[in-house]
DNA sequence: ACCTGAACACCGTTCAAGT
DNA sequence: ACCTGAACACCGTTCAAGT
């Protein structure tokens, strides 16, 4: 364990940091977040750590599991905020937010935690909203249900965050200028066929992500507040 | 448009169907429906089709194209369910319930909805819901968030149900031994870090996916009931 | 106008060989 | 125990050349 000396040996005869599981995740994360999803490479990684390809696999399964790796990271991070002496339903709140600005820094994390269902870092999230779903008085029976809602709403959320962010990465546009075309393609659209999304087209340009985030979570609370008798 | 015989000449002096972008489209669907979205390759399509991989570049602008148009297909049938004369409230299960059995039969149209955000797919169905919240007499104000909520749960289920099928391909593992293995790990978490998580572990093995994603639906219903008089 | 198939520039992953 | 880097079996995409 604190053998480094031994350790790495190779690399640290050449005056290197040591080549170790975190280190490889840190630089995967740095990877992600400049270039994105498609840009976490193994040839772009071990050249960013100065190694070779290979050496990567001694620390790491496979791609997918250093991709859960990466983002169990930042989800441990995000869901790590305090929640004060608050209600059960400003804490639903504020723990969403505090997944939602890590997916915004971190678009690639909604498309990850789209890819492992079940696996630490989705558990990681429906841990804390299950404790304040309990909290919140729902009946044991409805907690699961609840739970889950709140959680494939928020994975919803990420999985189009990523998506637009890949997209404007890709096209290189602002996010000012690309909600602008989607717009007006909006706009466009059939006035038989598409009357709601016409109606709505306008809504689309000015919106505020995270407001908009915020209030569908608590469409979602005051749905199971209604079967409460908290209401 | 007609002159099917001055089209696609060399290939019909062969005898073979005509290459079109539907031809090109469908064997896609076939191909996603067997091998999963990673099975579709334009070598394997190719194959299919008894052409070149070149050849539907003539037709197809590109691989992120052909999947969408793939998507986009079995989402526009998917929402021609005719909506009988029932309340709002009924309809959207109705139609939620039909994507929801869209998502199920073709496991990797969840990932491809998550992955256009605004395009045609995800418009379709907005639009159809978006509808459906406006008869229930949301206020015009909330609908579009209403709306959307509704959206990003749908598309977080797709994402998961994908990601359930592309684990269970590649483990070659039976939904019920899925679930078994998952729940049995769920149970051995720590007592003190997931109280919520270990007590809703025997419902993830028994429970049944279409139920509790409705149930998830009407919370959200309900929580748009009750900013509307219509309680 | 439509199709062919080789070629290019990438991937993830493996593995003998080194230290 | 850990690292190296060539090699393998793939990809998506392009494009000269054909009909």
């Amino acid at each position: 364990m604190t053998e480094n000396v031994t350790k790495n040996s190779r690399r640290a005869s050449r005056g290197e940091a040591a080549l170790s599981r975190d280190t490889i995740i840190d630089a995967a994360i740095a990877l992600l977040d400049s270039s994105g999803e498609s840009g976490l490479t193994f040839r772009a990684l071990a050249a960013k750590l100065a190694t070779g390809a290979g050496a990567i696999y001694w620390h790491v399964a496979d791609k997918h599991a250093l991709f859960m790796a990466a983002s169990d990271v930042i989800m441990a991070r995000a869901i790590g905020v305090s929640l004060p002496d608050a209600t059960p339903r400003q804490n639903i709140q504020t723990l969403a937010l505090a997944v939602f600005e890590a997916m915004d820094q971190h678009p690639w994390l909604g498309s990850a935690l789209s890819q492992a269902p079940g696996q630490l870092p989705t558990v990681r999230l429906l841990e804390r909203l299950g404790r304040q779903v309990a909290a919140l008085g729902v009946p044991a029976g409805q907690q699961w249900v609840a739970a889950c809602t709140l959680l494939n709403y928020l994975l919803g959320v990420g999985g189009q965050n990523a998506a637009n962010a890949s997209i404007a990465r890709v096209q290189d546009l602002e996010r000012m200028h690309f909600l602008e075309t989607l717009s007006a393609a909006w706009s466009q659209l059939d006035a038989q066929e598409y009357p709601f999304t016409r109606s709505v087209a306008a809504k689309l340009r000015e919106h505020d992500d995270r407001a908009d985030f915020l209030a569908g979570i608590d469409l979602i609370v005051q749905g199971m507040l209604h079967n409460t008798g908290t209401r």
